[in-house]
Formats: structure tokens, C-alpha cells, sequence
RNA sequence: GCCGGUGUGGUGGAAUUGGUAGACACGCGGGAUUCAAAAUCCCGUUCCUUCGGGAGUGCGGGUUCGAUUCCCGCCGCCGGUACCA
């Protein structure tokens, strides 16, 4: 192939035009206050997922995404659309710190060089980024205000009457202590069993667990004094808000699980004395709770321990210790518990059962104890079965259902003042009743844990935190961005302690106080880039209020940003963070949407030639730069939107890529021939004449689907209307200029550099061509005249198969095609001796002739 | 187990207010051009067939004049998630 000339000089051409795009600013778009601004045009934010700038640089995953908005961008733009499309770098992260530790060499400097890298290759492939907005996580200025949006969080609560997030000097106004208002802060300090990993030697976020184990690091769980965020604060917003945004269902569906509210009620049971909580979602099933079951770390387990079986429920609580939590779920084929000798009073009936201790009960949930109902609940069945518990029915399922534990809604049985009520109204009843004895309420559950929000690395935003006498204090704005000092020596300490504790200078300050040493995760930068990009370079202020209220205003919809484009591994951590930055934001009057993004859409991965995941390891990973090197950037552009719908999972093929460079070969020899030397000229077809009626009607046709299918992100099927235009184009001995323009211009957003080179020298030589770039012209319109034809066929069916065709006049009468096709002869030869039932004309494409 | 997605030629895929299944490409076969090749252009390409036709969109039913599309019941694959009480 490398042998092979090539079909068109797209090496040549293609970084010109970029230097062109580059030198000319073409797509920079103007804020408020700028000269060409204009506030007449409507706005819109097509926005990628930022990458984190591996050191490996771009792999053809990346520009899958980038080029659907890049085509809707310039689409947009041909529209009359002020368009804000920007790129950037999620730049903090491990790879560079790790990179640190072993060189010595500040982690800002290996991650500028792949940023560097990033960027070029981002260039080579001629997207319509403003690069004006260009940010990284790692800028000090924008370090400073992912501080200053942590200090809002620090200095800001959450009102329990409104729900809303409010400034702490309304605490201090009402007279509340140092201790009552730590208490409440959306930023706080917390002493909790958390997720610590030795050889990574930091803690992590409950979700980023799993990532990181599966990766082959060890996490283990131990008590740490940590910095966390608030967002249980939030949950029912950020479940209910989901309602309004445009997001893929499966997404909706995977944050609300994330969350995962459960309403239910808190039951006190009596245990020696001692009141113990439960919390259940079936409080109508209380009078079929046989045992109970506490956790086994649960505090209670020593104090109702019996003598006799101390020892067993030491070796069970020992065994369970030694578990980590997955082999826990894991190894969870069967259930196993240990009867703690002691015994719950079931406040409903007075009546004793005995308490268990078993590791399918969480600490971290609920209360870490629950009542047990083994007729109504599987894991409650399976445990009693096992252990030869009783088992009580309390709900009487529907008339033919067969479970062997039935869990579904009935009406109650053998439960007293229940009975014969339908489950929701036994379920109000009983948490009324205990409400009014003082024995239990309603209550609400969430799976959905406080954002553990400290790390102990290097290479991350330092809090803007002092400690004085052991108290807590942000600093001051003025300090900010407060950026770690270069280190001698970047690794972990080994112990739970922040590597910036190693900075003694930077840590002690003169009056005896001391910086907070842990850094924030990488997620911070993540969770607000989109409100920087409106306003990138304010040295004064995170977001400007003009810019904030021009690019994400909603325009009547829950979010600023219109089009969001990444892939599905940020399902729920960073859409989950960033909404909740942004609700806190909104609710103290920094923003005007309560949502950041309206329309959500992820790009299906695309696979290794094999057909299986891309890695280095299984050396099936495509590289963009090879495939602009043997083909042209358009072609990657147009292949990767060309493979099947965006959010498909879809196998690269390099056959392919050929494909669609053919076609750009094609479209090229629409406007070139070569002559005797092989040296590319003026095709002699070319002529500025009318188009005759079947070359509009494709063109049209082609203007009309490319720009429908565009606004619907099925490009594959808008490239594919393109190739039959160019085809039919292809064939005609005189090709009208105006009809290529046409073409050109809505290939234009696909493949700008070919499509912006042609019509250069189609304008050149023909000049009545308007005189500007195809960038700044506007999208054409489409003429419906040109797509109806006088003449159609239509088909002719006998009992539903096919058997004929005929042409008739677009207006013809229903009886006249009825007539048409009972005279064909063909069919007759089908329904000859048959009855003829009826016959069905659909107007315009068959005619259905029923007989038997 | 639960949630979401998906199943159409040798391959990627197209077609859904129910109306010609396989658009557009890839691959393959044949031809033109060429000393030859590459590139290019043209023709063919779901399967079976006694050449009349018949079958066909994961499987089994149903509704309908007509189902890839709607309904019921299964199966496979992909992704997520899991003793959450």
C-alpha cells in the first residue's frame, strides 16, 4: 500500500488547510463582549469528554466521538449557530506520578509532552476546536478555581427545609457551634472505615473500588480521618432531576440503581433490654419475622453473645474479618451464620425469636441488622431452610402464582390487624402503627455513600485547608491556586499518609499551623470543565455571568451544554460528580440551569480487528496517526462514521477505511482528471449548465437525508446517500458545477479538508461560485419539487408476494391502479381460478390482490 | 438473579406511524484497460431450485390482506450490577 500512489494528495492539502483553520481562527467562537460577538445568533455547545493524555496518545477510539460532534459543530455553524466546541486535558492522574517516582522528574513535565502529543495528533485529524479554550486540569489557573469550587462546598450546607445548598454564615448567624457547624458542611472531615490500598498507597472512592481491584491491587478497609463531600445530601435530586435530561434510558437506569433508593421503615426491636433498629422495605411482613440477623461487626454482637456460644461466633467473626468484601459476595453460593445464643422481642406480637449473626447482612447498610422473613424474602428462605428456622406466611400471594418464596405484592395473612389488607395499605398501616407507638417510622434508604474525596498523592489539587488546634480553616482566595512544591523524591510514604507530607517547609507555616496534605481525586478537574471552557481565560471570576448565561442557558431545557458525547465507563462516577457540583453551584446562584448536561449520547467501543477489546497486550490497537499517514485524516473521519451507528459497539476494519478512501477518490475525480504525466487537472466534464431533472433529484434528495440524518446522529446512513450522489454524479458525461458544489458543501462537515480543497479550484474556474470558503457558507436548502416524480412504480402482490411491477403516474386514481394491476398478467397467472377477496392499494407503493 | 442493549447475506451494516428485505460498503467471482501489475471502470454476488418457482431477518406461537417492524413465550451474545434487607 505504501508503494501505491496516492488516490488524491491528501498529504499535501490536508495540513495546509489545517494551518489554514489555525491562522484564521475560523472556529472561534465569540463570547459576549467580544467585537463579533453577535447576540443575535443562537448558541451551541457540542461537548467531547475530555481525555486524560495517556502517554500511548490517542488511539482510534478517541476521534469516534470527537468527530460525530466535529460534524454536527460545523453543521451547526453552516446553520447560523454560534457553536462552542472545545477540547482540553484531563491532566492529573497516576500514570504521571508514577512516572515521577520512578525519573525524579516533576509529573508536570511528563504530562506536557503527552498533552503536546495529544494535541498534535488532535490537530492532524482537522477538528473545529476552538483551540482559544484549550484548558488542562494541571493549570494553575484552573487549579485555583477547582479550589475556589471546593471552598464554596466547604463554606456552603445543605438547608433540611428546602433541600438546597446554603452559605455556613447563615449557621453562624443562628448561633450554632464550631462542632454543630463542622457537622453540616458539604465538605467535611470524617473518621470512617475506608478503602485503603497499600501499593497504590492511597484510599479510594467507594467507586472506584472494583476499577482498581481488578486491576490487580490489593484494597483493604481500615479507619482513616478523610475528606468528604455531601452528595447523600443530594440524592433525590440528582434521582429526580434525571427525569428531565435527554439522556439514554440505560444510563437514567444506571445512576438511579447507583443511588439506589429504597423507602421502607425503621422497626425497634428489643434485644436484652437494648433497643435495636432495623430497617426493612416489607414492614407489612413484621409479623412473619421468625429471627434475627445482625451483621457481624455489628457493636451489639458481644453484649448478647451467650457464654456457650462465644467461641463459635469469635471463629465465625474471624473468618468473616478475614474476607474481603468481594470474596464475601463471591464465595456467597451458600449462606452461613452463627446463632448468638441471645434473643429480639418483635414489638409487633411480643413474641421472641432468636438473633443470628451472618456476613449477608452489610454493615454498611441500613442499620447492619435486619428482621428476617423467610416466607416473603429468598435470602431470609434459604438461610432458614438451611438452618431449620420456622418459616410463617404473611402474605397471601394472587391466585395461581407458584413461588416457593413468594415476594411479590399480596394481601396480608396470620399478622393480626392486617389481615386481608392489599401490601401498600398493610404497609402504611403498620408504619403508622408503630409511628404511634413510638416503635418505628418511615424512613429512606440509599445505597449511595458520601464522596470520600481525599487521596494521599502528589499529583493532584491540594485543599486550600489549615489546620490551627486541631480546628480546620479554608484559606483565603487570595492564596489561590495554592499549588504542592517540587519533591526530591515522589514515593509513597508506605504509610497512610499523604506524600506532601513529606514537604515539611510547605506544610508548617509560620504561625504554628499546618496545610492539609492530601490531595484531591482526579475527578475534581472533571466535574466542572465544561462551565471553564465558556469563559476560559477569566482571571477573575470561575465563569463569567454573561458567558455563563449565554452558552448554558437551557433554553427552556434542564442543561446548558446541548450535545455530549463520551463513552459509557462514565456512567455513573463522573456524570454522577459533575451534576452534583453543579446543583450546588445553581443552588448558590452561580449558575441558571440545575442540570450541566441536556443531551447525553455514548459512542459504542470500537473493537480490534479481531473483534476483541483494543490493548497493547493483545497488540490489536490501531494507532490514528498510521491511518492518517496511509490515508488522509477525512478518511478516518469518514470511516470511523461510516463503520454503523455511533453508540454501537462496532470492529475497526482497515478494508473499510479503504472503502471510504475510495470514495473520497471518486469524489476527487469528479473535479480532476489526471493528464499524460500523471499530473491532476481541470476535469473536461465539468460544465456550468443546468442539471437535468435526475440530478437534482439525487442531489436534493442527498441535501435533504444528509442534513436530517446528521441532526439524528446516523451518519453512517448520511455518508452512505453521499456515495450513491457521487456515484450517480459520476456517470454523467457533462457534470454541472453547481451540482459538485452542492455535494461538496454537504460533505463539507465530514471531510472538510478535500471537500474546502475542490472548491477551491471549482471556484477558481467557474466564477459564478460564491467566493468563501465552504466553512463559511450556509447549509443548502433542498428543493421539495425536485424529489417527486411524475412517474412511479409500484408493485403488484398476489396474497402478500410480490409477482409484478408497473410504472404509473404519480397522481393515477386508486381504481386506476386497481385496474392496472388486475390486467397483469403475471399476477392473474397467481389468482386465476381463485375468488378474488379484495384487493388493497396503498398509494404509492403496491397493490395487494387478496384470492383464494 | 436483576437492569440495559442486541440478534438481518461470507463481513460491517440498511429498511420500523406494519407495505418491494439485504441500500451503501467490504470480500469474492467474471470482464475491460495494461507487455504485465497496481490503480481505475463495468457486470454479478441471501440460500435452494427440476428455472415454473420455493424458503428466508435467533427460535416457537399470535394479530394482519401484508410482520425485520406489533403482541405472547423462549434462546444466544454484549455491557453493567449484585446477599442493599
Amino acid at each position: 500500500m505504501s508503494q501505491r500512489r496516492k488516490q488524491f494528495p491528501f498529504d499535501e492539502f490536508e495540513p495546509r488547510w489545517q494551518q489554514h483553520w489555525e491562522e484564521n481562527k475560523t472556529f472561534h467562537a465569540p463570547n459576549p463582549g467580544e467585537q463579533s460577538f453577535d447576540p443575535e445568533k443562537p448558541k451551541f455547545y457540542a461537548l467531547d469528554m475530555f481525555p486524560y493524555p495517556s502517554g500511548s496518545g490517542l488511539h482510534v477510539g478517541h476521534p469516534e466521538g470527537y468527530t460525530a460532534t466535529d460534524i454536527i459543530s460545523r453543521y451547526k455553524r453552516m446553520n447560523g449557530f454560534n457553536v462552542l466546541h472545545p477540547m482540553g486535558w484531563d491532566s492529573f492522574g497516576l500514570p504521571a506520578e508514577q512516572h515521577a517516582i520512578k525519573t525524579g522528574e516533576h509529573p508536570r513535565i511528563n504530562t506536557e509532552n503527552n498533552v503536546n502529543n495529544f494535541r498534535r495528533q488532535l490537530k492532524s485529524l482537522g477538528f473545529a476546536y476552538d483551540w482559544d479554550r484549550e484548558i488542562a486540569t494541571t493549570d494553575p489557573e484552573y487549579v485555583k478555581w477547582t479550589q475556589w469550587i471546593f471552598l464554596q462546598l466547604y463554606h456552603s450546607y445543605v438547608c433540611e427545609e428546602t433541600g438546597k445548598a446554603r452559605p455556613i454564615s447563615e449557621l453562624e448567624e443562628k448561633g450554632l457551634s464550631r462542632e454543630e457547624i463542622d457537622a453540616k458542611r458539604l465538605a467535611f472531615v470524617a473518621n470512617t472505615p475506608v478503602n485503603w490500598s497499600p501499593d497504590l498507597g492511597t484510599v479510594l472512592a467507594n467507586e472506584e473500588v472494583e476499577e482498581w481491584r481488578s486491576k490487580g491491587h490489593t484494597v483493604e478497609r481500615r479507619p482513616l480521618r478523610q475528606w468528604m463531600l455531601r452528595i447523600t445530601a443530594f440524592a433525590d435530586r440528582l434521582i429526580d432531576d434525571l427525569d428531565d435530561l435527554d439522556w439514554p434510558e440505560g444510563i437514567k437506569n444506571l445512576q438511579r440503581n447507583w443511588i439506589g433508593r429504597s423507602e421502607g421503615a425503621e422497626v425497634d426491636f428489643t434485644i436484652a433490654g437494648e433497643k435495636v433498629t432495623v430497617f426493612t422495605t416489607r414492614p407489612d411482613t413484621l409479623f412473619g419475622a421468625t429471627y434475627m440477623v445482625l451483621a457481624p461487626e455489628h457493636p451489639l454482637v458481644d453484649k448478647i453473645t451467650t457464654d456457650e456460644q462465644k467461641s463459635a461466633v469469635e471463629e465465625y467473626r474471624k473468618v468473616c474479618a478475614s474476607k474481603s468484601d468481594l470474596q464475601r459476595t463471591e464465595l456467597a453460593t451458600e449462606k452461613t451464620g452463627i446463632f448468638t445464643g441471645g434473643t429480639a422481642i418483635n414489638p409487633v406480637n411480643e413474641q421472641e425469636i432468636p438473633v443470628w449473626i451472618a456476613d449477608y447482612v452489610m454493615m454498611g447498610y441500613g442499620t447492619g441488622a435486619i428482621m428476617a422473613v423467610p416466607a416473603h424474602d429468598e435470602r431470609d428462605f434459604e438461610f432458614a431452610e438451611k438452618f431449620e428456622i420456622p418459616v410463617i406466611e404473611v402474605v397471601k400471594a394472587p391466585a395461581g402464582n407458584t413461588d416457593t418464596c413468594f415476594c411479590g405484592n399480596g394481601s396480608a395473612v396470620n399478622s393480626g390487624f392486617l389481615d386481608g389488607l392489599a401490601t401498600p395499605e398493610a404497609k402504611e398501616k403498620i408504619t403508622g402503627w408503630l409511628e404511634e407507638k413510638g416503635l418505628g417510622k418511615k424512613t429512606i434508604n440509599y445505597k449511595l455513600r458520601d464522596w470520600l474525596f481525599s487521596r494521599q498523592r502528589y499529583w493532584g489539587e491540594p485543599f486550600p485547608i489549615i489546620w490551627k488546634d486541631g480546628n480546620h480553616y479554608g484559606i483565603d482566595e487570595s492564596e489561590l491556586p495554592l499549588l504542592a512544591p517540587p519533591l526530591e523524591d515522589y514515593k509513597p510514604t508506605g504509610k497512610p499518609e499523604a506524600i506532601l507530607a513529606k514537604a515539611k517547609e510547605w506544610v508548617e507555616l509560620e504561625d504554628g499551623s499546618v496545610r492539609e496534605t492530601n490531595t484531591m481525586p482526579q475527578w475534581a478537574g472533571s466535574c466542572w470543565y465544561y462551565l471553564r471552557y465558556c469563559d476560559a481565560r477569566n482571571e477573575n471570576e470561575f465563569i463569567s455571568k454573561e458567558a455563563e448565561e449565554y452558552w448554558l442557558s437551557g433554553n427552556g431545557k434542564a442543561g446548558g451544554v446541548d450535545l455530549y458525547i463520551g463513552g459509557t465507563e462514565h456512567a455513573v462516577l463522573h456524570l454522577l460528580y459533575a451534576r452534583f457540583w453543579h446543583k450546588v453551584l445553581f443552588d448558590l446562584g452561580y449558575l441558571k440551569t440545575p442540570e450541566p448536561f441536556h443531551k447525553l449520547v455514548n459512542q459504542g467501543l470500537i473493537m480490534g480487528e479481531d473483534g476483541q477489546k483494543m490493548s497493547k497486550s493483545r497488540g490489536n490497537v490501531v494507532n490514528p496517526d498510521e491511518v492518517v499517514d496511509l490515508y488522509g485524516a477525512d478518511s478516518l473521519r469518514l470511516y470511523e462514521m461510516f463503520m454503523g451507528p455511533l453508540e454501537q459497539v462496532k470492529p475497526w476494519s482497515m478494508k473499510g477505511v479503504e472503502g471510504v478512501y475510495r470514495f473520497l477518490g471518486r469524489v476527487w475525480r469528479l473535479v480532476h482528471e489526471s493528464d499524460q504525466e500523471g499530473n491532476w487537472q481541470l476535469r473536461s466534464a465539468l460544465v456550468d449548465a443546468k442539471p437535468d431533472k435526475a440530478t437534482n433529484k439525487v442531489v436534493h434528495a442527498t441535501i435533504k437525508k444528509v442534513g436530517e440524518d446528521i441532526e439524528n446522529l446516523r451518519f453512517n446512513t448520511a455518508i452512505s446517500q453521499m456515495m450513491e450522489c457521487s456515484n450517480e454524479l459520476g456517470k454523467l458525461e457533462k457534470l454541472p458545477v453547481s451540482s459538485v458544489a452542492l455535494l461538496l458543501q454537504v460533505l463539507n462537515p465530514f471531510a472538510p479538508h478535500i471537500t474546502e480543497e475542490l472548491y477551491g479550484v471549482l471556484k477558481k474556474n467557474f466564477k459564478d461560485l460564491p467566493d468563501s470558503d465552504l466553512s463559511s457558507q450556509t447549509w443548502p436548502e433542498y428543493k421539495e419539487a425536485y424529489l417527486v416524480e411524475d412517474e412511479i412504480e409500484m408493485v403488484i402482490q398476489v396474497n402478500g408476494k410480490v409477482r409484478d411491477r408497473m410504472t404509473v403516474s404519480k397522481d393515477a386514481p386508486k381504481e386506476e391502479v386497481e385496474k392496472l394491476a388486475m390486467q397483469s398478467e403475471k399476477a392473474q397467472n397467481f389468482f386465476e381460478g381463485n375468488t378474488v377477496r379484495k384487493v388493497i392499494v396503498v398509494p404509492g407503493r403496491l397493490v395487494n390482490i387478496v384470492a383464494n
